[in-house]
DNA sequence: ATATACGTTTAGAACGAACTAAACAAACTA
DNA sequence: TAGTTTGTTTAGTTCGTTCTAAACGTATAT
């Protein structure tokens, strides 16, 4: 039954369609890796095309993102003008590479504008009460932010040796 | 200098409206935030309208998913018909509401998808090949997200006692 | 040189999210 | 009862994003 198996890749193409839409990517990108990742062997772009039933033109571009998320990447072939992607399977790494993509722009353009405001209360009076209550205020929030960002930099960059120990203390999840 | 006060604390309420955005918000929304964190007392909906600069309307409804998140607070009092918001300075139990809400919404969805499709795959003629990476992949993707729920939902939760454990973990955040 | 096969870029259409303005509802006030 | 004060809902607008369709550039083949 070669349509049931094709009917469960269809719906897992969604599944991570709606899971790309939920992060804050296109759907059809996650729909786009969705398709390499089920496929056993690298996909062309035309392929793609065919397997999501979206635009050439769509399938550029959102393949050229998962690229530099490194959620998927390029095989060459001698005497073959076509390009095939294979999918990353480590997620971890993805998460990795993502988290670096976004950290290094609106989120940390933001918390610079949180240490700025910071400075501008500095400069403002500083034996006043409102004064003294958004320095407190704006500084728990820095330091929050500052130890989520270590915390989740550090997920995303944990080895295998270290997740083990992850484990123990959240709860033993498996793999 | 009144005056520099008040422009740091519009800094920081655009900060949050940026960080709100980034977090897949509506930037009101982290504006509105930040404008009742930033207040030293119980702030109303018509002070919000003039700190914040949007519609009456826009902040009626941002302020009820504020709500829904466990962001801010409603207060009442008596012989007065407005309503007072304070904000929730512990960010940790935000963090929680806001992964609780999500959860139970696309995302866990998107799971089941998953779920189906494997369920799918199993449906279909088992001795093939293709059926056979299908059931790899597609278990490999639900097994990570497994893991990863349980750490974000962990961490969400942590209490101060297993925080300091993750410290020593992650490398000694600060706070 | 012309044609073909491929990937990229662009102009514009379609869509969804979030806001404004204004109508509305409800509760108090005189 | 009529008039205020408050918060909510709704209709419509705006805006950014993502898609399609088609033009384009480039390399290869004949």
């Amino acid at each position: 039954m070669d349509a049931k198996l094709q009917a469960a890749g269809a719906k897992f193409i969604q599944a991570m369609s709606q899971i790309s839409s939920f992060w804050g990517f296109p759907k059809a990108m996650g729909a786009i890796y969705g398709a390499v990742y089920l496929s056993p062997r690298p996909v062309t772009l035309d392929a793609l095309v065919d397997l999501v039933g979206v635009s050439k033109g769509a399938v550029s571009t959102n393949v050229r993102k998962l690229e530099r998320l490194q959620m998927v990447h390029k095989e060459v072939k001698v005497g073959d003008r076509k390009d095939y992607y294979v999918a990353e399977t480590n997620f971890w790494r993805v998460v990795q590479a993502v988290l670096q993509e976004r950290q290094n722009r609106q989120f940390d353009q933001a918390l610079r504008a949180v240490d700025e405001s910071l400075q501008m209360v500095s400069a403002a009076s500083e034996d006043d009460d409102l004064s003294r209550f958004y320095q407190q205020r704006i500084s728990r929030v820095q330091s929050f932010f500052s130890t989520f960002d270590k915390i989740v930099t550090a997920i995303a960059t944990l080895d295998e040796f270290r997740l083990s120990t992850l484990h123990k203390i959240v709860g033993r999840p498996d793999t």
